[in-house]
DNA sequence: CGCCCTCTTGAACCAGTTCAAGCGCAGTGG
DNA sequence: CCACTGCGCTTGAACTGGTTCAAGAGGGCG
């Protein structure tokens, strides 16, 4: 058990940057979870007492409408961190944050995170970063929603999420592509198409996952925007 | 002058919620600054020196893509603050802001921002909620981007904007629509479509901006979503 | 084996884009 | 004073990416 923690600590962007002290402070109440695919971390409305380290599996963040649709926000891979946002500021869960695989998280309740944000000058400004770096990336998503058409932004999802191996690339994704597509804003149907597409580029379903034999390819297709507007003025 | 500084410290979220000592600490070297519709504060690549407050005026925050697509990723009104955490980070800019319209820009070194954080630990919280409150209104756009069809996109945007006036709403939009579009994830020519078709729930152009005669209609425009999709399993 | 679930495929359809033309208006210069 | 031009905005018609609806293939499991 106490090692597990330990391993958190190495993986963990956060608690990497922490001092050992820090570090040991955040651990003393730290909880791991198992969670079985489909339960959830946190609900919308929930109050936030904890902040999260994913250990193992995926988890998504969704909203859902009063009218019952739903929208993925993110979607978190192992090594990320999430729920942080709400649990510090002491709100209520704005949110919710299902278990997309099995999963192993790391609860760190907010008291200890505040507590060690007093005691520690540099945590605060370590979960400061943080904070302004899931910005970045929520920047980038927006971005990416906003200019590229759906094959591109699969291409994109791919590459972040590729490991090499050997010649080539995989992207292991142990979950139902149903997700993938919403969290790309596209319905099932058109994720399936875009895949077609993405075969012409080198895209290929494996039993390991999906395999990219050629990254440069993926990369040169996200390069260049199709609807390449320069009306822009002012 | 200062009377000036006072008052953006009283419109301000960041700096309404300091100390008044951690204010006036901040507001030493803090320096006003006029800027013509459109010239930039920063521009991407640029060291981050400062962040903002905006006394007046609009600030788009836009990104170029290397073969030439620009994105806006968002859109500041009078009163917001901006690039706040690429200074604090002490990285280069990974964005241009430019004015939108003549602005006028309350700049407060990052330097004077890192100091007040470690004499005042409750202005390290107030960064560290504005940072997670601007990841809220970012999540918000993703979700209306990823869910809502043009035309809801634009009833959102003018529900925000909003100003109640007399038996109606203003929408007081003093740059072009173009703009607009762009921000929305529309083509010009497609948000000038979608204000047609708003016509028939109320929105109309007159010559002091957008009025808007019934608020619960477009809400309820926004409230039901076409594409919904309960398809959703794990 | 049949059932369920995920994923794919096909065909019709629709929202939003593209390209092109036209309007109203402010600025400019004869 | 008025033609000329440029710009922001709108409108129309053809087109396209993505959706919808419906059907079918393949795999895991009782």
């Amino acid at each position: 058990m106490q090692s597990l923690i330990a391993a958190a600590a190495t993986r963990c962007p956060v608690l990497s940057k922490a001092s050992s002290a820090s570090r040991e402070a955040l651990m003393r109440h730290a909880v791991l979870r198992r969670l079985d695919r489909g339960s959830c971390v946190f609900t919308h409305g929930d109050a936030a007492e904890s902040g999260y380290v994913l250990m193992e599996g995926w988890i998504k963040i969704t909203r859902t409408q009063p009218c019952g649709a739903i929208s993925i926000l993110t979607l978190h891979a192992p090594g990320e961190t999430f729920g942080f946002s709400d649990s510090i500021r002491r709100l209520s869960r704005k949110a919710t944050a299902e278990a997309a695989t099995a999963c192993t998280v790391l609860s760190v309740s907010a008291r200890s995170i505040c507590q060690t944000m007093r005691n520690d000058p540099n945590f605060g400004d370590t979960i400061l970063g943080h904070a302004f770096q899931q910005n970045d990336s929520l920047l980038e998503q927006l971005e990416t929603l906003k200019i590229y058409s759906g094959v591109q932004r699969l291409a994109c999802f791919l590459i972040r999420h590729a490991k090499p191996d050997q010649e080539r690339h995989i992207v292991r994704l142990p979950f139902n592509k149903n997700l993938v597509a919403h969290y790309l804003g596209l319905k099932p149907e058109s994720l399936s198409r875009s895949f077609a597409r993405l075969k012409e580029h080198g895209v290929r379903t494996v039993p390991e996952g999906i395999e990219i034999s050629d990254l440069d390819a993926l990369n040169a297709l996200v390069g260049d925007i199709a609807g390449l507007d320069l009306r822009m003025t002012a």
